[in-house]
RNA sequence: GGCCCCGUAGCUCAGUGGAUAGAGCAACAGCCUUCUAAGCUGUGGGUCACACGUUCGAAUCGUGUCGGGGUCACCA
């Protein structure tokens, strides 16, 4: 049990023998004190003063008392200040949970609860390579998965690839038009830039023909509709639905080269999927159901054939479900996965990671589900998050101003090893080992300025703040680490046959009880990131365990602390802190090098 | 226009009912013969968009106003 929890029910007991009243927790609140007041821990009176007719002093002087001779373990004393009762705990408490724990890799985590969840992320177009914007939805994909593993639940990664449909056929098109049968190998071109050419190709291609038949004094959305390239992709799309051997196997050739690049990109990231689940699949699903409900009543049908459903009830509007030449819709595809996933999983919670203009759509989904009566409806959580902006606006395609994934990260990789040569700590290392070295520091200072922000909200991607290794940043925790490591190997040999005697240091320092108190926060930081589903929570904690500590080790040293007691006291500190570090670091996917 | 989200230091962000609102970057001033200076210490910087309300107490809750964004497709 956490230090709040634990000093929470102990006034709620004491409360309880001082005036025979039954106090739940949220009736007054425990809360860290500020660091200008002496004590760790405080009791807000206010709350309390009304319904015991008590003034602050004396609620506050006679709580005070029992809780410290009833805990003499746990508080050393306490202080009053208004309403506030300021509570000290003991040197013993704090040295008793570093004793327990600082070895710990598991601290802060929670038992298995068997909840499972599924959390779907990335879910990419096969028409074109990964960028900025993936990336923050694929980080928070993964990361929050590994935060509800940590707080217990059972968890299944999943991905919904977009590899159908009249944007997929663009790049078919100018590929077969214009690549006299290049391929990715022939080009050493990586096969979704390979692939992602096309689809721009396309464009051109398409912006030149409407130009031509606009001259030609037609109106332009005629033109749109007349292009004669675009009357091709029409045409695939249908012998693509009709199965037409030739277009099948050019799509499967084609989606294969996208495929080959997302998953070099993929396992560069360090992200990985449990399941992968397929639009070309999922919309026949759809289909399917649509059929059914129609035929049942749940849905209906207007003069042209199409099929719709009334949401008008719910503030929502009638919605199409299926066009009236009976191809499916955005909304089509997600139906029928919705259903798969939860009958092929028995989930307890499916979790959509989408971009916050999908708010309607993903509402409209619910709805439609709650409609038909499926028992999961409640279940689908959607993971909002905001867009990721440019300095000088938002990334539009068309401008050419995304910022491709792959470039990011190299530019990223390259700064790091640009800042390493600089400061020419590792020179003894081999080349392999500095090329990882390179790869953990360039991806944790992207996934780290990525995961610091609340997913819920719009951030702003600044390219030189983003290659910045100082302050709020991975690389400053990840070199945190490093410097931990340092001294742990400079001492040598195992800690552990160290660890055994008896303490008797009776005055912890300032920034030791602040580490050791801060440390122990870690298990309260996990439940609450799950519960909010929320990365930033943990990067802010972990940030701020590595400035404290960082102000601890030039305050005092380790290896040649006043005593043998002190020393292995920090040893053990500096451990714990590392093994905190660590384990945060790998729920935000960021990997910690020993030397830096 | 309807609905949803956002507005905190020059910039990027924490803080969502408690004490004198915090970090990082940027600016300025210090600290390497001592465990890694990718570090540490200090200074300056605020009408928490605005108004009214609820409360012992509001950046935090409510209502309204202003400003920014998203969305309301037989696009995905």
């Amino acid at each position: 049990m956490s230090f709040t929890t634990t000093i929470q029910f102990a006034a709620i007991e004491s409360l309880e023998e001082l005036y025979g009243r039954q106090f739940s927790e949220k009736d007054f609140q425990v809360n860290e004190t500020k660091v200008e007041f002496e004590g760790d821990y405080t009791v807000v009176l206010f709350s309390l003063l009304k319904p015991l007719k008590e003034s602050p002093e004396n609620l506050g002087k006679k709580l005070g008392d029992l809780l410290i001779k009833k805990h003499a373990n746990l508080f050393s004393n306490y202080n009053i200040i208004k309403g506030f009762l300021n509570l000290s705990l003991s040197d013993d408490s704090l040295l008793n949970l570093l004793k327990e724990n600082y070895n710990d890799v598991c601290f802060g985590k929670n038992p298995l609860n068997h909840k499972k969840v599924m959390v779907e992320y990335s879910s990419p177009n096969t028409n074109k390579p990964l960028h900025l914007g993936h990336l923050r939805n694929i980080f928070i994909g993964w990361s929050v998965s590994e935060i509800l593993k940590a707080n217990g639940n059972e968890v299944y990664k999943s991905s919904i690839v977009n590899d159908r449909g009249i944007h997929i056929c663009k790049s078919m098109i100018a590929w077969q038009e214009f690549a006299n049968n290049a391929t990715p190998q022939s080009t050493n071109t990586k096969g979704d830039h390979f692939v992602g050419n096309y689809y721009v190709k396309f464009n051109d291609e398409y912006k030149k023909e409407v130009k031509e038949i606009v001259d030609e004094g037609k109106p332009e959305a005629e033109a749109e509709k007349e292009a004669p390239i675009m009357k091709k992709t029409q045409q695939m799309l249908l012998d693509w639905e009709n199965g037409k051997p030739e277009v099948i196997e050019l799509w499967n050739k084609m989606n294969g080269w996208v495929y080959k690049g997302f998953d070099e990109t993929y396992k560069r990231l360090g992200t990985d999927f449990d399941q992968t689940f397929y639009e070309s699949k999922t919309y026949i699903l759809g289909k399917e159901f649509v059929k059914k409900g129609l035929e049942d009543g749940s849905f209906y049908k207007k003069e042209d054939g199409s099929a719709w459903i009334d949401l008008s009830d719910v503030g929502l509007d009638e919605k199409l479900l299926l066009r009236g030449d009976g191809t499916s819709v955005y909304i089509t595809q997600d139906i029928g996965l919705v259903k798969q996933k939860f009958e092929e999983y028995q989930l307890d919670e499916s979790i959509y990671v989408i971009g916050d203009e999908q708010i309607y759509h993903m509402k409209v989904l619910k709805e439609i589900c709650r409609k038909l009566g499926m028992p999961f409806a409640d279940k689908i959580f959607h993971l909002s998050y905001g867009m990721v902006e440019l300095t000088t606006g938002k990334m539009k395609s068309r401008e050419g101003t995304v910022v491709d994934a792959d470039e990011l990260i190299d530019e990223m990789v390259e700064t790091s090893k640009k800042h390493t040569e600089e400061l020419g700590k590792v020179k003894d290392f081999t080349k392999e080992e500095l090329k990882q070295l390179y790869e953990i520091l360039g991806l944790g200072a992207m996934k780290f300025y990525l995961l610091r922000v609340d997913p819920k909200k719009r951030m702003v991607f600044n390219p030189e703040e983003s290659i910045d290794f100082h302050g709020f940043t991975g690389p400053f925790i990840q070199y945190t680490y490093a410097r931990i490591k340092s001294i742990l190997r400079k001492v040598g040999g195992p800690i552990g046959s160290m660890v055994n005697g008896q303490w008797s240091i009776n005055k912890l320092l300032p920034l030791e009880r602040q580490l050791i108190i801060f440390l122990e926060k870690y298990s309260n930081v996990i439940s609450q990131a799950a519960e909010e589903l929320n990365p930033s929570v943990i990067a802010n904690y972990v940030f701020h365990l590595a400035k404290t500590f960082n102000s601890f080790y030039v305050e005092h040293s380790v290896t040649n602390a006043e005593s043998e007691e002190k020393k292995l006291l920090r040893l053990q500190i500096s451990m714990m802190t590392a093994t905190v570090i660590k384990s945060a670091m790998q729920l935000l996917g960021i990997k910690v090098p020993e030397r830096m």
